[in-house]
DNA sequence: TTGTAGGCGTTATCAT
DNA sequence: ATGATAACGCCTACAA
């Protein structure tokens, strides 16, 4: 089948009796066209519902007003409320939005060659690139946005938030309310900003004069928590910070089953502050950003990117943290 | 700028003496072409880090290999939660995905016409269609399924829950209770599944002899359920099923807040059973179903019209539920 | 086995 | 103001 029922501008012109070159001016305001034709040009698309074929301007144009989102699941609260608002953005934008997971949490060479395929105009994405994929995207300078994970050993723009100051001021808390022994649980070590979330920790245990036990600080290898959670269990730790808060959910509810009390037996601290967006009955103790910012500056990072394609200078655009203090964490004691 | 830097078919060939013919047919396994041609074509083709542009393919062959998926906001763990399955899936199929938000909750005509533009090969929506776009879609006969919302006046395809069972359910679980007095919140009532829950728990009422009051049968005018919910509590309502679990998880907030409690005061029971998928600190009463299945059966059902163009017989298929007793309701009284 | 020609639908350029 | 032509990159059909 040629032509499956779509209407192309050839169509109309035809019906006119003008050329397809004079129908897409008319109806792209161009001028040059009497008003007389575009007024018959712009009326009969109306009625034949004509929509152009955006497969065959973006093979033209070299452009294609989209921009793609690359997570490693979705089913993550944080991811999915960036997600809604970046699509919410790019959309007032007039650009659309594609959705791809990488693999092993890095954004990988065949995601990569899907979106070079597919030509979008810019990548927005929460997982850092795997070496080779950094280099290819240096080099074919295909505007790139890192959002949550600084890295700059990266030849990319990253939007990251103060990992360091909201895991030393969760330490902070911890202690002030009388946290001895203190655990954390991060996702993978290779992951930069995992390890500077520990780092920020340490350092406000030394601070404070709390002794740590590196035992207790200890990076998943498996998407499930419960394996490292145990294992601090079993340390008899007093506070655990996790590195974000669907984790600490995921381990509340293991805690409530096993009958160990958040925040008198362990305290918990995360890191995104969903419940700003999700409802979640669960007020937890987290570290906070300002989400709608972050992906404001992201969008528009981006799109500088894709206005000036010749000077590809990345940036590094770190945001300040607030310590946002809920239930999984004890008032201050004043004993 | 002519070429982005992107290495085409043209360019591989050129540089072996071929032709762009010969190097394609190489490059996809066609027959034709001598294994010495084929064997440097794609060693070429791996050094230059060729990647076709899907672009030219899509407006050659007339398939994109994308699918949309249409939502009111991502922001909604059920729609994430499908998002993701929906996701999956097509990878494995080899298939893309792009989002979309409708707007007023409704897949429109604009939204539409970005689909149509894009030429996207199949749509998978939790909005219903507005009339004039069922009607497109029935005319141009693009691969549509509708998720999650049955509507027997439209001409496509549906996979829904048993909307009237699992509420029928609900209401007799209220009553086994104790409760007198029970209220409903749903989304607005020209959504047909929004009504059909009503009707479930109204008739569950009947059935086992509990009077009720319509005024406490509310639909929700704005995205906010507080009105409707302070307005039950007005009414001293001592049960509420509410539309599904997020609309649930946001009353329970501002019950707690205002010093109720759950579910002594007042039971709740919700739709969804999103905490199947999501951690989620209180064990809410809901009505479940296959998750996975569902999106398997509409994949499957979207594939089949994507492969049998001329045969446009669409289907409703409705998926079998079971109530989910959690935290939300009291259990069995004995008195 | 390899090459040539035409077309997918649109836009830009250069005529008329 | 309008038309003709070429180009975007790829694939199919047919020719050599």
């Amino acid at each position: 089948m040629v032509n499956k029922g779509n209407i192309r501008l050839i169509d109309i012109a035809g019906k006119l009796n003008i050329t397809v070159n004079t129908a897409s001016k008319a109806l792209r305001g161009k001028p040059g066209v009497s008003d007389e034709t575009r007024k018959a040009v712009k009326k009969l698309a109306e009625e034949l519902g004509y929509v152009p074929n955006s497969l065959a301007k973006g093979l033209q144009s070299g452009q294609t007003f989209t921009v793609a989102i690359i997570f490693d699941v979705l089913i993550n609260p944080y991811f999915m409320i960036m997600a809604d608002k970046i699509h919410q953005k790019l959309k007032t934008l007039g650009y659309d939005t594609m959705i791809f997971a990488g693999e092993d949490g890095k954004l990988e060479i065949n995601t990569l060659k899907t979106l070079l395929s597919r030509r979008v105009d810019g990548i927005i994405t929460f997982l850092e690139p795997s070496d080779d994929v950094n280099s290819i995207l240096y080099n074919t300078r295909i505007p790139t946005v890192l959002i949550g994970r600084k890295n700059i050993n990266l030849n990319i723009s990253t939007i990251s938030t103060d990992d360091y100051k909201g895991s030393y001021e969760v330490g902070k808390l911890f202690i002030t309310n009388g946290a001895k022994n203190i655990g954390y649980i991060g996702i993978p070590e290779d992951i930069e900003c995992s390890k500077r979330r520990l780092s920020g920790l340490m350092q406000s245990m030394i601070d404070h004069g709390v002794a740590y036990n590196d035992a207790n600080f200890r990076f998943m290898k498996t998407p499930q928590i419960a394996d490292e959670l145990n294992e601090l269990i079993k340390n008899k730790v007093d506070a655990i910070f996790i590195f974000n808060d669907m984790l600490l959910l995921e381990a509340y509810i293991i805690l409530k089953d096993q009958g160990i009390k958040v925040p008198d037996d362990i305290m918990l601290a995360g890191f995104d502050n969903i419940q700003e967006e999700l409802p979640n009955p669960l007020k937890i103790t987290t570290v906070a950003s300002d989400k709608t910012k972050i992906i404001e500056t992201a969008v528009n990072l981006l799109f500088n990117h894709i206005n000036n394609k010749e000077v590809y200078e990345y940036q590094h655009v770190e945001f300040d943290v607030e310590l946002i203090v809920g239930e999984t964490t004890k008032s201050l004691i004043s004993s």
